[in-house]
Formats: structure tokens, sequence, C-alpha cells
DNA sequence: TGCCAGGCCCTCTTTAGGGCCTT
């Protein structure tokens, strides 16, 4: 059976969903066996005004947005696009807010579990100099995958580092890297008993 | 008008505080 993952990214207008706080944009890796098989991306109209900061932070401009399909309709299109794969995020607790916020919009639920390269590269990536998504991108050696702070360009930088934390665990722990159910418990495992953890694991 | 998150993690901790990370 292939193992599927789904990497999202959301760009939003601030940082806690609401009535005035909504998604603006959108972009979906699907991750069949550790590669990109998949890509959905779109902007969304949500009816809110984007701050200065915000769009000088990630490009998305008021009038880009007058022009982009309804929230609605991006969103039905995204939760069919995902289906009930299991996904993944970077800083997961930020975007599954977005994703569960707008999904309730439309009388829907979400199925699955979030894993989280954050928490995981804290865990497997100490040396790090920090875990900001573009830094571990530019520090592990990943492809530059276009503008950051756009949607579509951050769920792929997440991708990359998702299997770059497979071959860590296999390098380094001898254990396979994209298997959801493991990288959801690694994440919960307090960060000085990974190596516990993984040691402990059934071979 | 003025306000403006929250979960995680470390430590000079646990009767707490502050930095990180996402937009």
């Amino acid at each position: 059976m292939k193992q599927r993952l789904a990497v999202i990214d959301f760009e939003t207008t601030g940082i806690t969903p609401g009535p005035g706080c909504r998604a603006t944009e959108i972009g979906i890796v699907l991750l069949e066996d550790g590669q990109i098989v998949d890509r959905y991306q779109s902007l969304m109209n949500a009816g809110v005004r984007v701050p200065a900061m915000i769009e000088q932070l990630t490009g998305i401009s008021n009038a880009m947005l007058r022009s982009a399909p309804p929230v609605a309709q991006v969103m039905r299109e995204a939760a069919d696009f995902v289906g009930s794969t299991p996904l993944v995020a970077h800083n997961a607790s930020f975007d599954s807010k977005f994703w569960d916020y707008e999904l309730a919009q439309l009388g829907r639920s979400r199925p699955q579990a979030f894993a989280c390269t954050l928490l995981l590269s804290r865990r497997l990536l100490p040396q790090a100099p920090d875990h900001k998504l573009g830094t571990l991108t530019r520090w592990a050696g990943l492809p530059a995958t276009g503008r950051a702070h756009r949607a579509l360009a951050d769920a792929e930088m997440a991708a990359n580092l998702l299997l770059h934390l497979g071959v860590t665990l296999r390098q380094r722990h001898g254990r396979g890297a994209v298997d959801h159910g493991l990288l959801c418990k690694l994440q919960k495992v307090p960060a000085a008993k990974v190596a516990q953890y993984l040691r402990e694991l059934p071979a």
C-alpha cells in the first residue's frame, strides 16, 4: 500500500482565525512514497482586508484577492483534493486552526491527524541554527521552491523538509521516516527523551 | 478606545517567565 501524505500551507490575514482573520491562499503538496505526485494552489477571497504588513510579508494584495475565487469554493476543492490523506504542516498548530476554521464554515470537519515538521525538526535536528522553515531549508541544502511566504512554495519547502527528516531518521536511528502514525507519536515525545523513544521502538 | 494567540520548550523552573514559530 502506498504511503500518501498531504503537506499544506496557508497564507492568512493574521494569526488567529475568526471573522476578521481569514485564509488568503492555500498550497498543498501530495507525497506518495517520498515523491511529489500532485499539487494544489489557489488564492481565495474571504471578503477581508489584507493588512499592509501582511501584504508586505506575502506579496498577496487586496487587488489580487478581489479577483480570486470565493473562499468556500477553494476550500471545498482543497478538502476534496486532500480527502482523508494524513496531513503535515510546518507549525501545524497554526495551519490546523485555519484548516479547521475554514472547513467549519462549510459544515465540514477534519477526519485525519496533523504531523508537524516544526516539532519533528526540533527533535531530530536540534543542531540547526533555528527551526524556521526557510532557515531549515537553507541549512539542510534543500531545493529553493519559489517565493517564501507564498503557500505552494512554503508547502513544497515543508514537504522537502519532511523527506529530509525521514532521511535523518533512517541514518541516525535506523527507522523509516514518513509513517504518519510514527511521526505523530514522535512529535509528542519530550525532546529530551526522543533518542530513548527511538531505541525502544519495536524493530 | 484599546485590546490583540497559543502550544511548545528551556531554565537562573515547577508557587514562572520568556523565547520560538506560524501570518
